[in-house]
DNA sequence: GCTATAATTGCACGATTGTGCAAATATGCA
DNA sequence: TGCATATTTGCACAATCGTGCAATTATAGC
């Protein structure tokens, strides 16, 4: 494993291993339908200024995408990206070919 | 998902998601026998102390486990646990579970 | 245009984190 | 017993991070 390749596997989980972010992406992950930043407030208790790096963080780790409509940006969590990330990682350390 | 449990998930993402302690994973998965710390070192162009400390927080998530032999601590990676982990995120994530 | 709402940004602050170095501790070996 | 090696711990420091608040930007609707 290089270091490009492991840098971004660390920026990954650690994009997910802060106990609000986690927080958004399980909230999302409940959602058939995608959400908008002041609802995705209300899961986790800080400022909206708070929510919003956080999502921007989950953006770009390509954890969650966002589409812009009006004035409202609507979040919905990458299932699949998501979890094969993690199902590769697990592959990974089980097939001892890092 | 309960605030405990997803604290505790986010430590253990947290805790893989750091470059050096990535880094000392990846160089345990190579290994098919466990590893002391001094070997450990040379994976990640730190101080010892700094290797030491990384394994503590790698252990106190079961991540590793170690074996004291006389001076020498032995660690291996807990395998089938971590993936186990990450493929039970990845199935909550996937079946909307969270 | 004006106002209300959604979201971002700048700023400050405290807390946490990663790190190196030196000292301390633990243990093996002569 | 004394020395060498492995590991941990205490200390300091810089960098990063999470946060709240106030100000700003963007846009919808009147």
């Amino acid at each position: 494993m290089n270091a490009a390749e492991t840098q971004k596997t660390a920026d990954f989980l650690k994009a997910l291993g802060e106990f609000n972010r986690l927080s958004l992406v399980y909230e999302l992950c409940r959602c058939e339908s995608s959400q908008n930043a002041m609802c995705l407030c209300d899961c986790c208790s800080v400022d909206a200024s708070v929510v919003s790096r956080h999502l921007k963080v989950l953006a770009e780790r390509d954890i969650v995408t966002f589409d812009k409509v009006g004035r409202e940006k609507t979040y919905r969590l990458n299932r699949n990206e998501v979890a094969t990330q993690l199902r590769e990682l697990a592959d990974l350390i089980e097939n001892k070919d890092c």
